[in-house]
DNA sequence: CATTCGTGAAGACGAAT
DNA sequence: ATTCGATTTCACGAATG
């Protein structure tokens, strides 16, 4: 509801109608211009007088049936992936009569914004910009597109950018993102598009994950098994038997791979269930080598006190 | 014959100094 | 930034059905 289009056309004292596109300066009188960032600035006092108006984009979209995972979900009301939300600081006029003082003043305001833009707004939009490139490529779906963006401007809140190149921690930013999100996408995928190598990416994405404190749960291997089982053509009783297998042996798969272990499960769930798979197509499907397959799974069956051979 | 199994060397990853 | 421990992967040959 609310249409939050309560304007100030407060009058106050106000003169007459004002146009739409030229604003006067209320201390100086002068025309205002519009500076680079969409705001109405006085060019003699750098007097405000518009700032940038606030857009509540794309709206926040809950995630998907996930659990209770809703905790590490906190995105910002309004979208993060535009830059200058607005928060911007301007040396005002005080009484300078000379105009010597005046050109001085003007020089210290604009070497002012010009140090604020340069040198954090620039390199934010330069982020973004190169986030939104490598989630378009890699079809990364919005809402990790955004959480990227929110962690890459705490990551230049909390001062972490010195030092190190913005490619880096947007790249990171998108991996852990993705991560977060449960996008297969991983690391490699994201080196080919970024311009860094895929050592600086990691190493930020872990200094990054330390200093931020953003959690990354271990992926569950739950979720692989719907994908896995279905791609095999495998029936829902062997799902919800691997299902199962993972929940019993929760205990073992800590440290490994997880789409191997859901495979594993599978694999093992199948052969219980007396339906043929072999372990090759398995770990096509699971990303994960045949052998790993085959170490999990009999991990799996031992733990379990089964015999692998047993048919039922 | 196909599938599965076991092993050792090589690479990759994460943690710690 | 490098070193270390664990894990995964690859490549081979053998065993099992």
């Amino acid at each position: 509801m609310g249409e939050t289009e309560t304007d100030d056309e407060d009058g106050s004292g106000g003169t007459e109608t004002e146009s739409e596109d030229v604003l006067v300066c209320p201390e100086c009188g002068a025309e205002a211009v519009e500076s680079e960032r969409g705001e109405t600035v006085c060019p003699d006092c750098g007097l405000v007088i518009e700032e940038e108006r606030v857009e509540r984009g794309k709206e926040w979209r809950a995630y998907s049936s996930e659990e209770e995972e809703e905790k590490s979900r906190v995105g910002a009301p309004t979208t993060q992936t535009m830059h200058e939300k607005g928060l911007t600081t301007e040396i005002s006029r005080g009484d300078v009569e000379k105009s010597e003082r005046r050109e001085t003043m003007r020089r210290l305001r604009k070497w002012h914004e010009r140090a604020r833009a340069e040198g954090t707004e620039r390199t934010l939009r330069f982020g973004l910009g190169e986030i939104d490139r490598m989630s378009s490529a890699l079809g990364v779906p919005d809402g990790a597109r955004e959480s990227a963006a929110v962690i890459l401007r705490r990551a230049q809140k909390d001062e972490l950018l010195p030092g190190r190149s913005v490619e880096a921690v947007a790249s990171a930013a998108v991996y852990a993102a993705c991560r977060q999100a449960g996008i297969p996408r991983s690391l490699d995928e994201i080196a080919d598009v970024s311009r860094v190598e895929k050592d600086e990416i990691t190493g930020t994405y872990r200094y990054l994950s330390r200093q931020l404190g953003l959690e990354v749960p271990p992926a569950d291997p739950v979720e692989f098994v719907p994908r896995i089982a279905s791609e095999l053509d495998l029936s829902p009783e062997v799902e919800s038997r691997a299902v199962e297998i993972l929940e019993e042996t929760a205990g073992i798969g800590v440290g490994k791979s997880p789409k191997a272990y859901a495979g594993a499960a599978v694999y093992l769930a199948a052969r219980l269930l007396g339906e043929e798979v072999t372990q090759e197509k398995v770990s096509d499907v699971s990303d994960a080598s045949v052998v790993t397959i085959r170490n999990r799974y009999h991990d799996q069956a031992e733990a379990l006190g089964v015999d692998p051979d047993l048919d039922t």
